[in-house]
DNA sequence: GTTAGCACTCACCATGTGAGAGTGCTAACC
DNA sequence: GGTTAGCACTCTCACATGGTGAGTGCTAAC
């Protein structure tokens, strides 16, 4: 017979289950190790102390508890923690009041992304008191809505490639030869041509075609130059994960006892500027569909082994998505933010729905 | 006859100026309060220790320095500073070698505007262990090099608007109708006529100006409502001191000691998002067209009183003008952060310069 | 005016002590 | 057998104490 792995989850009676959960959730608030004399005074648990500590002493030896010192309470652990989330969170959702405070911001402010991406990292961090971030919603492989070309001096050009998803990116342009706006739109309008509502690829292959020499106009030199720029930077753009990202409410996270030392501060600080390792997030909550929790040690970065990260995705799967979430410490309401996570997610679903229908 | 302002400043004996030239040099780079006796070890002041000490306590009683505690050596105040880098600071230049490297650095990069900003700022960063800063070049009134119209969905449109100094704005609208790309094309042309080269103002005029009603032609509508859109894009715009501020190093600033306390670092940080501040200090210095120095109280916001600013503008004074800079705590090295921010604002303005010649 | 010498001050560190918090264990209880 | 009261034990924390060293400020001599 196979050996099966481990089951530590799932196998907790309900009293332990209760137990634990008490724990976190007053942990989670005093910040401070919860001793069996708080807990039995703070909830119905029924039971005295000593057999709370009977238990406690149980959910250590389980490793979902730890303990700083002989004469301390319990904290949780990560695993604990992860118990938490998958087994005894409440399924909590926000209060209908908070939810259509939500709405009304959303719909307040003006009907252009930045400012929902923004209003999604505020709300987040104001709900959960934790940072609350969101990425824009990048398209698998960017396709083409329109190109624009601008002379601005002499030799150099700026291209504007907008895409079909809605943003953009600017590419100066330095030409052979000096080129005026008439010559320019003229090549723009062969571009557009040949590149709208294609990818890098289908736009190089169609350069590729393209008829070269004598034969062909005075523009397609220029023509050629600035598609392979296009495409280049088509290129880069499918190839970084975050697009821009969006944050706020990082002092909420600075304000957390367990940050309360610069170097620990540092630590969340470089967390967020890892951009690597939050591409790579990004790019598994898009692929899992559904929202993701990374709690502590779970993340492989030391720099984030102190801190939970809990992401979702919006947009549409498979082709335009971004990320919305919240990072905190591991010291976390996870059920708030979950829930708050979940929602603001929705939220941005909605209104890409609209946006793109 | 006229009372006379006090004057503090230039009134010291060379002698006395060393020893606070001394003074703060050393505890720039130790960060902990000066004693006599390091000072005529470190420094060949060619008088004893005792001397020393004659000299550091005239120079506490005219403000310059202070003491924590009696038996502790001396600290710069913010007017120490102030005095050093009004009269004492070297005229200190970046070595050539730097100067080399910065500028192939410059070269090396993208000639792309957002690029340069984010090198100038961590360059800053990189050579004065502080935080670099960089805003963009903002145009004082914004004058349309471009309109373009993008169909979006049903009633969505997207208006891209390039300014004549390489920034853009894109604002998503609402029509009352359903419009196809066409439409919006022939719409564009006549808001192009309507704006090109133009300021807000101008371009309203313009819009008062066109037939309406029956007369009018068929997109005079849509023409009129997009128009003010455009226009109310353009004085928001321009009533924004900052429109993008770049920065690096704020972990450079975190790891000073005087910021250890997480406390003390969120003041870091809440100055930085200070943008009201930040933003006044960049119209100043834009008005002042060289460089400006901020010590400590001289902020007028509480959490910038443990910070100096130094910021000096680039880009072509009175037209389109962005500020580069360093903010650190008071304790900085000002002669190596002046000399950066000066050489860093010269490479930006050559740049500016070049491409908008 | 400068300097050596010295008393004085104060932060800092290590050590010690008492109080308090909380556990783990044991024996009694239901 | 699970539960609980009781209690010894452990460890942190806060506070007090004393010694040390750094650095000043003053004074008297140069």
């Amino acid at each position: 017979m196979a050996r099966r792995p481990r089951r530590t989850i799932g196998s907790l009676d309900a009293r332990s289950g209760a137990v634990l959960r008490a724990v976190i959730d007053e942990y989670v608030v005093s910040a401070t190790p919860v001793s069996s004399g708080s807990l039995v005074t703070h909830f119905p648990l029924g039971v005295s102390s000593a057999t709370v500590r009977n238990i406690l002493s149980d959910l250590e030896a389980m490793g979902l508890l730890m303990h700083p010192h002989t004469s301390a309470g319990r904290v949780p652990t990560d695993a604990g923690y992860r118990y938490y989330v998958q087994v005894l969170a409440d399924e909590w959702s926000l209060p209908p009041v908070e939810q259509r405070m939500i709405r009304h911001q959303f719909g307040q402010v003006e009907f252009a992304s930045e400012h929902w991406f923004r209003l999604a990292a505020s709300t987040l961090a104001a709900n959960t008191g934790t940072a609350g971030l969101a990425t824009t919603a990048k398209p698998r492989d960017a396709r083409i809505r329109r190109v624009d070309l601008m002379a601005v001096q002499d030799r150099l050009a700026l291209m504007v490639a907008v895409f079909r998803e809605g943003t953009m990116k600017q590419v100066l342009l330095t030409l052979p030869e000096q080129t005026d706006q008439d010559q320019l739109n003229r090549v723009a309008g062969l571009l557009n041509v040949l590149a709208i509502d294609r990818t890098a690829s289908e736009i190089e292959a169609a350069l590729a075609d393209l008829p070269i020499g004598h034969g062909a106009s005075d523009e397609s030199e220029i023509l050629q130059r600035i598609g392979e720029r296009l495409v280049r930077a088509m290129r880069e753009f499918d190839a970084t994960a975050i697009d821009d990202l969006f944050s706020d409410g990082l002092l909420n996270v600075m304000a957390a006892p367990e940050f309360d030392r610069s170097e620990k501060v540092r630590q969340v600080f470089t967390a967020l500027e890892n951009r690597a390792y939050l591409g790579s997030l990004v790019e598994a909550v898009a692929r899992a569909g559904g929202i993701q929790i990374f709690i502590g040690h779970e993340n492989s970065p030391l720099e984030m082994q102190d801190v939970s990260l809990i992401l979702a995705p919006y947009g549409r799967i498979g082709r335009a998505v971004g990320v919305v979430g919240v990072l905190g410490p591991t010291r976390m309401p996870y059920s708030q933010a979950i829930a708050s996570v979940e929602f603001v997610s929705g939220l941005m679903n909605e209104l890409v729905e609209h946006l793109y229908a």
